[in-house]
DNA sequence: GTCTATACGCTGATAGAC
DNA sequence: GTCTATCAGCGTATAGAC
């Protein structure tokens, strides 16, 4: 993500420093919690500015949502361009995505927690964006491939990061402590035992029989 | 959850009439797309009665969470209680959930992707509330009682809730088109697959190697 | 306890000078 | 393009009758 440092690091124009500005305090309060005022003030940029620029809090909202969804895009068509086994494609993602939640936790923090419909109403939904359906993309190549064992591609889909998608919530709602990196290889570790398409399953336990309510 | 089923299906009394109308607005547009006369409208009570019972609209915000947290917690404790493994513990809890993502989806709905530290400034994020932490003690239990493999417990439990978790989200924002419970046994077989105790992970695929970026 | 009518503050947005 | 001053509307909350 590259450009992307350069909108979080270095808020030199006028443009950058409004987005950076929103996105600290769209992240810290929730965006109906922060005025227009209150983005101008933290900028040092005059209302008029804003409304040139962006044509108001939600065109500002807006902007940053594309940029950042766009900056994840790039990151994710990076990782299907390099040489490596889906599995390994699924292993970066999360690397970097570990990595972003500790290093620009506010990045991950807007596209993940945000509820984008509230002021975004016409747009699809984040899970249906094509990053996150590149996502998809890349477990079910590594179906087809033989890589990954078989299965529903939503549960597959799922099962592969869903429990690093819950550790990123988990990181950034305060609840746990360290940094994600250290916990990155036993997350690997746990993904994909199992998920071997040749394995047979063994032991599982049976389902309760009486199940009803 | 027994209790649940008043408040949401039989708005007789006056408060729970404002809750349910609240918690069908707060859900459809977002707690701050929603004004007290929406609720007042809605609910067909005046907005006198609103203040009388709730004291105003985050008042019934909390109401709503802390209730519904409650009956969240009675049916983790029902489960517990039961004369089960910690793994069918697990599996039950997430058929429950998943019944109530479909039957009662705005509970679910409201639970999981309200940011409620938006109005209930200084309480815990929902993944330290009580209901959050017990499904990771029956996790733990698992793993002390050779029910599970053992590892980290923050890694662990989210592994086994982390996909299915996942899979609520993905199912609330209309992204998976079909209920969730046809999808269950395949999502618990996922979980548990490598899961064994004893079990020795084979064929894990190489981490890799150039991994800075 | 329930209701209506009203007040007041805040916030998004604009107008117009520079 | 940038700024300041100002407006208009909405939404919370209250006062007071019933």
């Amino acid at each position: 993500m590259p450009y992307l440092n350069k909108i979080v690091s270095t808020p030199e124009p006028v443009d950058c420093r409004i987005l950076t500005a929103a996105l600290d305090l769209f992240v810290e309060r929730g965006f109906h919690n922060v005025s227009v005022h209150d983005v101008q003030k933290e900028a040092n940029v005059s209302i008029g500015s804003i409304y040139n620029h962006f044509g108001g809090k939600e065109g500002i909202a807006k902007a940053l949502y594309y940029h950042l969804l766009n900056e994840f895009e790039e990151m994710i068509n990076g990782v299907i361009e390099e040489d490596l086994s889906n599995r390994e494609r699924c292993n970066k993602i999360i690397l970097q995505l570990f990595e972003y939640t500790e290093s620009r936790r506010n990045i991950i923090s807007y596209m993940l927690h945000a509820k984008h419909r509230e002021f975004l109403p016409n747009e699809p939904p984040i899970c249906s964006s094509t990053p996150f359906t590149s996502m998809r993309k890349i477990v079910q190549q590594g179906i087809d491939a033989g890589e990954i064992r078989p299965g529903n591609p939503w549960v597959v889909a799922a099962s592969v990061f869903g429990g690093a998608i819950r550790m990123i919530h988990l990181r950034l709602d305060g609840v746990i402590k360290e940094p994600l990196t250290q916990y990155y290889d036993e997350v690997i570790d746990c993904i994909w035992r199992g998920m071997n398409p040749g394995e047979v399953t063994k032991s599982r336990q049976p389902r309760p029989v009486e199940m009803a309510n």
